[in-house]
RNA sequence: GCCGGGGUGGGGGAACCGGUAGACCCGACUCACUUAAAAUGAGUUGCCCGGAAGGGCGUGCGGGUUCGAGUCCCGCCCCCGGCACCA
């Protein structure tokens, strides 16, 4: 055995810098504009994007999670020969810089461009390859010109109108908020509770698209199942019925939306919501009205969580007024109740105590009648006794001419039934509302739209874009729009009769900026519309979309709303914007979200000036899959460390082999596994080098597994270090070596693009890493030339050999018995059974 | 409650189609180099019994299918995320 004492051994100087290589490089690949793109029909195009960030200050790791992911695929798509389009840019309206002014005093124009420029400079100097002449700023008005633009096209669609609602009202933020926006009953942003307000505000009508957005779901096979079932389950589309119920005394009819019109017979009660135009007439003149009218007026006063919240017990009273059952003719009361919400179906319902869990409460609560309509399989249920509602599927009784029917033919028959009577029909409901658009606050996009007293709503004329924030504007909240108080704003003329007229002074929510972003970076400073139609079909839909699972619904429900409204319009030619989506997990340190005001935030600028970008790029690619939450070490920074040490070892390794490698003669491949000249060591090397770059390949394109990818990659480094250390001098091959380095550098480029420059150019190269082809493994070295075969006794392994890969199976059982250790094993006994798969394991099964 | 994802060494995590459980990294330990330490390099490291050879146990729990189960099936428990009176 020959040893080397210190290994690679290194003089200090030599010592791979990561500081000064990084920035070096990062200067160069600026100049040259090596990440800029532009359109190029002979090459096939890959969109690479990730969520762009809120401009908050400072990079935090879900950014550099989320933008390391990125970058990796970016880069590797780029060596596979595609046309990568990876841009980036700034989700800059917002509340955060309103309340920055507030606080510190400062417009928020300029805080937000003082954050801008100080992320920016982090992205640079994490070596992520985008293409900066494309960066967008979405309240630039260049930007927000063309979000008005598309407000007003949704307009002409008849897809963005204002009416007066109840609306989520945040009481800290001093603003509305999208159904979409509010979590268990409070803010997304500050977690107030939010309250109810009676507004009239703008809307776009999603939910004319909410068959597509769920349908087009099963389009999406590059998404996540766990996004694709948010999305379901947010758009809730059921099938049911309607259904009129005649109110007696009156000429009124209340009409209940049910999935369950099978259980019609067991309605033995109504409930409506408390906001129910019906409720105070009907309790008018009655013993009940009092009662009635205090419930009402006390439900009103509730916040959405104490309102409707998990824990909030059911209550109601009766209206004093009565409906008959269209099926059985029986008078049944009308009860008024916190458990029924006016926003969903009709707000009212059919209540049928015996099969749905909640009536029974309720029916149990206020001693209501409970009737069995659905007999379950084999039980019979005891409509006086029953604690438990009966929901699922049985065999209707109770039920008149129906009874017998099976549930489910039930249902159709009884649909029938009722649109050939003139008492109903079938219907669909959805969970999802209209998308409020409308904020109360300055920091957004104004809404182009103009009040006329004589012409009423007047859009501004497309020519007349952007409407312009205007810069000095008293922006403490007071529960108004910021924008009431600049006269100059929001005195104007009108566009259709030229006289005085006021400006609509909301906002748009800044979930429109970012439904319509990455359309712009296909073609940033487009002047004739929001983008370029030629550019836009060469570069989208987007290859690979990387993100927080925290918008799975918000965000990219109205992306592809967005879409398909352009698509219609025939703006563009496909249906979804995102091809394939990965949303990435959390960042965690102690189990909590990282903030700065729990203290427990990693800093990324002190781990890129202790170890540099690439050592953290790769420590956030390795520590796990890409889609699992992810908790920091408690060292902190220096958890960054052993990433440092292997791009050092890559390094010390590449300066002692170069001398070798870069001799003249060197450059023509090593010889192939056949070859008569070729060593077994090297053979060895080129099989381990070539396996670990196949594995690399596939973990990458095929699993988004770069924290196995990196592993090979580390496999690979191993295996050429030992090579080069154990292997006498005379029988290393500097032509394998070589290979192998330049398989490895390559590798490495997209995860460590800086080392991996350095390292290529220390081999004498001229051009960029970052221009090479992907390598390719050879098959032949790929395929095993031996294999360890497993022995197993009776299911147990007892024993393994290497032999020649592709042994027959018939040899397999041969060798495998003649073994020692295998025939002790069998002493005694009598094999039965005989289980091969060849090239991995014999199982023989002895009694 | 419903939907989605998990539970594997001291830690992060591998095991892709039912076929060598624990790749790779960290930590720990031993050794070399060093006056010493760091760095670097060589090695050991799932648990238990054993001096060793060897044997037994082992992927949340209980069953099952199979020659063979971390992987498939049935029934549970726990953790994370989403939704939550949606009729």
């Amino acid at each position: 055995m020959h040893r080397h004492g210190g290994g690679i051994a290194l003089m200090a100087e030599d010592r791979y810098d990561p500081q000064a290589v990084e920035t070096r490089w990062q200067a160069r690949w600026e100049s040259d504009g090596l990440d800029q793109v532009q359109v190029d029909p002979t090459r096939p195009p890959f969109y690479a994007l990730e969520m762009y960030p809120y401009p908050s200050g400072d990079l935090h790791m879900g950014h550099i999670r989320n933008y390391s992911i990125g970058d990796v695929i970016a880069r590797f798509y780029r060596m596979r020969g595609y046309n990568v389009l990876h841009p980036m840019g700034w989700d800059s309206f917002g509340l955060p810089a309103e309340n920055a002014a507030i606080q510190r005093g400062v417009h928020p124009a300029r805080w937000t461009e003082a954050n801008i420029a100080n992320m920016r400079r982090q992205l640079k100097r994490m070596g992520f390859s985008y293409d900066w002449e494309r960066e967008v700023t979405c309240s630039s008005p260049d930007y927000y010109r063309w979000t008005q633009w598309l407000f007003l096209f949704l307009y002409r669609r008849g897809l963005a109108y204002r009416k007066q609602a109840p609306v989520n009202w945040c009481p800290e933020c001093q603003t509305v908020l999208a159904n979409e926006q509010v979590v268990a009953g409070r803010c997304w942003r500050c977690e107030s509770p939010v309250t109810r307000k009676d507004l009239e505000q703008w809307f776009f009508r999603i939910t004319a698209y909410a068959d597509r957005l769920l349908d087009d779901l099963k389009l999406l096979e590059g998404w996540p199942e766990r996004v694709r079932a948010m999305q379901e389950h947010w758009i809730g589309r059921s099938h049911g019925a309607e259904i009129h119920f005649a109110v007696q005394g009156t000429d009124e009819r209340l009409t209940v939306f049910t999935t369950r019109h099978d259980t019609v017979y067991g309605a033995t009660f109504m409930v409506l919501a408390p906001e129910h135009p019906l409720v105070l007439r009907l309790a008018k003149g009655t013993a009940q009205e009092a009662a009635v009218e205090e419930f009402v007026e006390r439900t009103a006063r509730l916040g959405a969580e104490e309102r409707a919240g998990d824990q909030v017990a059911k209550e109601g009273v009766f209206t004093g007024g009565y409906a008959t059952n269209p099926m059985t003719g029986e008078p049944i009361p009308i009860w008024v109740a916190n458990y029924v919400l006016m926003e969903y179906g009709t707000g009212a319902i059919q209540a049928v105590p015996a099969h749905d869990q909640r009536d029974l409460d309720f029916a149990r609560q206020y001693g209501l009648p409970v009737r069995v309509v659905i007999q379950p399989p084999g039980v019979t249920l005891d409509a006086e006794t029953m604690t438990e509602a009966y929901d699922g599927e049985g065999i209707m009784v109770n039920s008149g001419s129906f009874d017998g029917m099976p549930s489910a033919a039930g249902r159709e028959a009884v649909a029938d039934y009722l649109e050939r009577h003139g008492l109903g029909r079938r219907a669909t409901s959805y969970r999802l509302r209209d998308w409020l658009v409308s904020r109360q606050r300055y920091w957004g996009a104004p809404i182009p739209i103009v009040y006329c007293r004589e012409c009423g709503v007047v859009p501004v004329p497309e020519d007349r874009l952007p409407v312009l924030l205007p810069p000095e504007v008293d922006i403490r909240p007071r529960g108004m729009s910021p924008l009431e108080t600049a006269p100059d704003f929001v005195q104007t003329s009108c566009p259709h009769c030229g006289r005085p007229a006021r400006r609509e002074t909301d906002t748009m929510d800044t979930f429109v900026d970012s439904s319509w972003y990455y359309l712009r970076f296909c073609s940033p400073k487009a002047m004739d519309g929001p983008f370029d139609p030629a550019e836009v079909s060469y570069w989208m839909p987007v290859h690979q979309y990387t993100g927080g699972i925290e918008h799975a619904v918000l965000h990219l429900l109205y992306s592809r709303f967005f879409v398909k409204v352009l698509h219609d319009a025939g703006l563009v030619r496909f249906q979804e914007p995102f091809r394939r989506l990965l949303t990435q997990g959390m960042v965690t340190k102690e189990g909590q979200v990282m903030s700065k005001s729990r203290g427990n935030v990693v800093p990324p600028d002190e781990i890129v000036e202790k170890y540099g970008a690439d050592a953290l790029r790769l420590f956030i690619l390795f520590a796990a899959p890409p889609e699992q939450g992810w908790d920091w070490p408690a060292t902190g920074v220096d958890a960054v460390e052993p990433m440092h040490r292997y791009l050092q070892r890559v390094w010390r390794l590449v300066q002692a082999c170069r001398p070798v490698v870069t001799a003249a003669g060197v450059a023509g491949p090593p010889a192939g596994p056949d070859a008569p000249g070729a060593g077994e060591e090297t053979v060895a090397l080129r099989r381990q080098v070539h396996r670990a770059l196949a594995k690399a390949t596939n973990d990458i394109a095929e699993r988004y597994n770069f924290n196995t990818a990196v592993s090979a990659l580390m496999e690979m480094t191993n295996a050429l270090y030992h090579y080069r250390e154990r292997v006498p001098a005379g029988r290393q091959d500097p032509a394998a070596l070589r290979e192998g380095l330049e398989i490895l550098l390559r590798c490495l480029a997209p995860f460590v693009p800086h080392l991996a420059e350095e390292a290529w150019a220390a081999l004498g190269h001229t051009e960029s890493a970052h221009r090479q082809a992907w390598p390719q493994a050879d098959p032949d070295l790929v395929r095993a030339e031996e294999v360890t075969v497993v022995i197993q006794v009776n299911g147990r392994v007892r024993d393994r050999m290497t032999v020649a890969a592709g042994t027959s199976e018939s040899d397999l059982v041969r060798l495998a018995r003649e073994r020692e250790r295998v025939s002790a094993y069998l002493r005694g006994k009598s094999v039965v059974q005989v289980v091969t798969v060849p090239d991995r394991l014999v199982n023989l099964v002895a009694r």
